[in-house]
DNA sequence: GCGCACAATATTGTATACGATCTAACAAAG
DNA sequence: CTTTGTTAGATCGTATACAATATTGTGCGC
């Protein structure tokens, strides 16, 4: 019944690259927080077994993109407002300090991938492609981790990077991300100039803009359907 | 072949049984870093199939406790000297304003578990039970986390108290944890008199004091059998 | 005797089958 | 008409079967 099985892509590791486009639709808002995501489904979508969908789908519960409840099976994660708190709390105790860091170990190399990154926003931006512009702005600060050579908060980095995209789609309240495009080429000159402790602390104000782009009281609205998202 | 379908005892969650009986084998040091955890072996020491074997083996290498080659299995880590390192950083950058934010938070039950802890990690100390008292010492760090109420920083410092437990296994060198008997009790005591940052400053000497006494030069012995120590 | 190619074996990756549990629809009683 | 108990369907959890890949052992040639 599944396809694969004859196909010659063997491709990489298969539940990797379903994870990764699970998390690249969530971070592009194009499946809404609270949907479900089930195993038969996205086995059927993605011409694979539920075997490696569990996995994937455990993995990023694991991230924290999703909740799984047993027998009930994978919602896409609604943070709540204490959690959303503790996010942007953990992001402002972390991201300064790593983006110093980045600062200091960042080479050429590093900077021109930065730029890429940035440009890919702008061009993201006038396409009003609004999604796929939150996306690459969180990419900029996973990079900006990796450039400050420091894999543990990396990782950490990524989840609250994760969790950060799904607390936007649930709670953002002004429009656009424009305000976001001065402060990313900011850092990256910061970075480029080996500056830390403006690197540090223009990430520190910028964290503080985006946490305080973010209306902390309402409920938002619920869910669309996943088949039609992700075709 | 396997007796527990027929059981009468669907207990908990079986996966999370197993991999929470991995998690402090590891951590009571009973297991060694670089042993290889076959899926076979494993699910017939708890009489299990693979499957749930797998996923209690993903999650521990989500935690990082043990590392999955492709096609090769999931052997207990080995952090490096770098990852070492970063651990540490991290750590003594969250846990002091964790330990802060606990004694802000503590309630009467609170304090009284913490010392629970304390006093089994003493009679794990005075039994010569030496992993056992590793073990409490690291849950001591985590349940301080818990009681900062913030749920997404306990999930960090978790991860990184296991790979600590990992890398005090490959790179301790005082002999045994008397040390730190008082520095978890000078920090209950600031805790329970709501003294953040008294209890922050204890924090942060107290890794200190950890980091000081890992020797980060040599590489140390290989590893033991896994059966034995499991069963 | 040493090194390399190749076959045998073992272990993991993936798919499928089956049983357990939850959801929801519907019928009957109040 | 509302409410509750029962039943059918759907979905997840676990076990098993099969395919793909790495590892190990063996034989041949040098």
């Amino acid at each position: 019944m599944h396809g694969a099985t004859h196909l010659k892509s063997p491709e990489k590791m298969s539940w990797n690259r379903i994870a990764e486009a699970l998390s690249v639709a969530i971070h592009e808002h194009r499946i809404a927080p609270g949907t479900k995501m089930g195993e038969d489904e996205l086995a059927e979508i993605y011409g694979v077994s539920r075997t490696v969908v569990r996995t994937a789908l455990q993995h990023l519960a694991h991230i924290q993109l999703v909740d799984i409840h047993r027998n009930r099976g994978a919602f896409v994660a609604q943070p709540s407002l204490q959690e959303a708190r503790e996010v942007f709390e953990a992001r402002e105790l972390l991201e300064p300090r790593t983006a110093r860091s980045a600062a200091q170990h960042a080479t050429a190399d590093d900077v021109a991938l930065l730029r890429r990154h940035i440009d890919d926003e702008h061009a993201a931006i006038a396409l009003a492609d609004r999604g796929r512009a939150l996306h690459l702005s969180g990419m900029f600060h996973i990079e900006l981790a990796r450039i400050a050579r420091q894999e543990t908060i990396e990782s950490f980095v990524k989840s609250l990077i994760a969790r950060s995209s799904l607390i936007i789609a649930l709670y953002w309240r002004r429009e656009s991300a424009i305000c976001e495009r001065h402060a990313h080429d900011e850092l990256v000159q910061a970075v480029q100039n080996h500056d830390g402790l403006r690197a540090e602390e223009l990430m520190r104000s910028h964290l503080v803009d985006l946490h305080s782009a973010l209306d902390l009281r309402e409920k938002s609205r619920p869910a669309a359907s996943l088949k039609e998202a992700l075709l």
